[in-house]
DNA sequence: GCGAACCTACCGGGCGGTCGGTAGACTACT
DNA sequence: AGTAGTCTACCGACCGCCCGGTAGGTTCGC
């Protein structure tokens, strides 16, 4: 699994050695097509096809399909380490490393957005034990940012929010971008990246002084009995 | 056992109309598994088993398995409009009728996730027609929330966000909470929705003017307000 | 001639879906 | 009252297909 992760780093960084390259060409691959169709309707004959071999031929470098997806999951949890987690724990001021975050990890995802994807959408496709490794490390994640959102709260910039639903609720937001954002769209990936953390910091930080117009916990409409 | 519970079912319900009851109570169980398992990882005999039933049996109820998804969809769509979009069609003050979508919108998920967390994560489960369907109805919801957000701008309560990023951005805030809410947890139903909308209606409200303190990206960008 | 890189051919199994039944409730006719 | 027919609600057995995975080559650069 460790030699799996290693390739799929070599590929990224844009090591030379010709086993290495093709193997990360099938991650690529792979990961691109459970992108687009899910992890359960797509045959290792499609990913086969997708980079010239066949199922046998592709057998030669993956151990299996479980495998397969592990490994681009441990790959998108590397790349959220080193390019969201690692630089935002090096900022010291809560509210710039919450920017930090929320930047680089919707940066992330409007550049390439398939393997981060694949991880929160294919959970339930990996063995139980490499599942347990997935889940700890995401949820090492949301805790981190949790812990930035407190700061923030001992700070006195935020009031009255849960860190927890903060967290949760800013990577859904950020994670959701994969669902609409086209790199052929309206707006350029920056644009994108910009607008939601500008959002992601709005929805956190205190407003002037008017936060509540008079309703502090009536904002759930009665919601009449909705059947069953 | 299954026979006695769905003997002592019938007999529960009265037995008014045992064919519509039996059919709610398959979409019902398809959906939760579907859910859970997701489309593709789910077979029909897991369905079967789940409501007492062989396969075959199943079959006297469904037309396939992608009509028991498309129909699984239309009703959370349904619900969508009925508990939804309606209900805020009737509120004309932008920014109550904003916070009406996000309430109503995530008491729906709190209550029972099943079906409208399938909406969104098994599109590719259908068939060309019902997806074409089904997406149509959901660029209708987003339009709405877009809309409404460029109706808070034209107030001024907004300045320089994108009304179709804001849209998506709150949609995916609030679609999140089906993977981390749990019934069981820390916070109830109520206080969930109740964060969740504070958080949003913040997200996309005017702060004063304090808002950036040093972004490595550009953030007082007004964002250019291309409607199409 | 030897190993890396790939192939053809195949396997067991589970899938979605169908077919031909049939128990039992209910109706219709005599 | 008896019985023949009909319809609903299901089941066991089966079909063809494709899946993930493998055994056992073959080609080719060194």
């Amino acid at each position: 699994m460790t030699a799996l992760d290693n390739a799929a780093l070599r590929a990224a960084t844009g090591a030379a050695d010709g086993e290495q390259d093709r193997r990360a060409e099938i991650y690529r691959s792979a990961a691109r097509i459970f992108h687009r169709k899910g992890y359960h309707a797509t045959s290792i004959n499609d990913i086969a096809a997708a980079v010239g071999l066949t199922k046998a031929g592709l057998y030669y470098y993956i151990k299996g399909k479980q495998d397969l997806l592990f490994a681009i999951m441990g790959f998108a949890m590397d790349q959220l380490d080193e390019q969201v987690i690692e630089p935002a724990r090096r900022v010291e001021d809560p509210q710039t490393r919450l920017e930090t975050i929320v930047a680089r990890h919707a940066r992330l995802i409007t550049q390439d957005s398939s393997a981060l994807t694949i991880l929160v959408n294919e959970l339930e496709g990996l063995l139980p034990d490499d599942r347990a490794d997935i889940i700890g490390r995401q949820r090492d994640y949301v805790d981190f940012i949790a812990d930035t959102l407190a700061a923030l709260r001992d700070e006195g910039k935020v009031l009255g929010l849960d860190p927890t639903v903060g967290a949760f609720s800013l990577v859904g937001m950020i994670l959701w971008i994969s669902r609409w954002y086209r790199t052929d769209g309206r707006l350029d990936g920056d644009e994108v990246v910009a607008e939601v953390t500008r959002m992601a910091i709005s929805a956190v930080l205190n407003r002037g002084e008017d936060s509540n117009a008079g309703n502090p916990a009536r904002t759930g409409q009665p919601a009449k009995e909705t059947r069953e």
